[in-house]
DNA sequence: AAATTAAAAGAGTTTTTTATCTTTTTATAA
DNA sequence: TTATAAAAAGATAAAAAACTCTTTTAATTT
């Protein structure tokens, strides 16, 4: 569904939102080895999602990234159309061109209804949610 | 979702279920034809296809792919698996490790219902459904 | 039996995605 | 104000997916 460079990217989020309270930094070492991605790789990430300010970072000694009250609102959405672009939400499981509405293929209906619980789904979630359930201790990110 | 290869082994699939009514044959020219995909690339996937007993294949003069009664009751489920094996089935979106009933990420519960009914709508959903809805004129499959 | 047709199989090539390595920039601290 | 720490940026490299070309095999037709 998501590439895999996004998912490391939402696991990511997840890892400085729960690390980083009150601004403290995390490191790029931090974060690929919390989210068990490849430095390097994760670094590439990060630079993208700092650019289109889903997250901020500072460098230099003790620099790092962290989040804003703002960036807490970050969606699933938000992370994958960053990183993935909205092919997810424009196109269709069957890859089928110029089809609609009034000239649907056989599962359409079917499928737009699952589509719309999925989108929900990743619109209503945010990071800032997601950290508030964990931090609840009713959910967890075991190997996160 | 699906690779590019699974789209186009599910187009092919219903492409030669509309045309071969009768063991009629269907020829790889016109599967790639009708389906917008490159010869020798649909080639490969319905040998795979052929292969798997998904579709049958026959060659020389007046060769091509038809498919049997059994063939039509392929749903897309069994065409997923055949083509991106069953990752999609076991794996979760958020590719964590780890997780499970017990100790369940913030999404769990949701995520699960949608992955539920998106994975029945692939099992109900039989090539055979596919094309009596196409042939009773309220579905329609424009560009397949 | 020979020629022909069409899929199967095998062997590339290209493109995209994932991952790694190196250099540069920026902020901090000594 | 120099040394240092850490991210940004740039350049490769490896792996996977998508696509192409060539040869072989199996039916059919003449
Ligand atoms: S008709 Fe709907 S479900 Fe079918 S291919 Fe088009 S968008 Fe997808
Ligand atoms: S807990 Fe459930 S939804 Fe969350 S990552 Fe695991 S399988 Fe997926």
């Amino acid at each position: 569904m998501f590439s895999k460079s996004c998912e490391y990217a939402i696991k990511a989020m997840i890892f400085v939102a729960q690390k980083s309270k009150d601004e403290a930094r995390v490191s790029l070492k931090e974060i690929a080895k919390g989210t068990d991605a490849p430095e390097h790789f994760i670094a590439k990430i990060m630079q993208e999602l700092g650019r289109k300010r889903l997250v901020q970072s500072i460098k230099g000694p003790n620099g790092g990234f962290y989040m804003t009250e703002k960036n807490l609102q970050t969606s699933i959405t938000d992370i994958v159309k960053a990183i993935d672009g909205d092919k997810l939400y424009l196109d269709c499981v069957l890859g089928l061109k110029a089809c609609s509405e009034v000239n649907p293929c056989p599962v359409h209906f079917e499928y737009k209804e699952i589509k719309r619980n999925l989108i929900k789904m990743m619109d209503t979630n945010t990071i800032g949610k997601f950290n508030e359930k964990l931090d609840s201790g009713s959910f967890f990110l075991k190997n996160l």
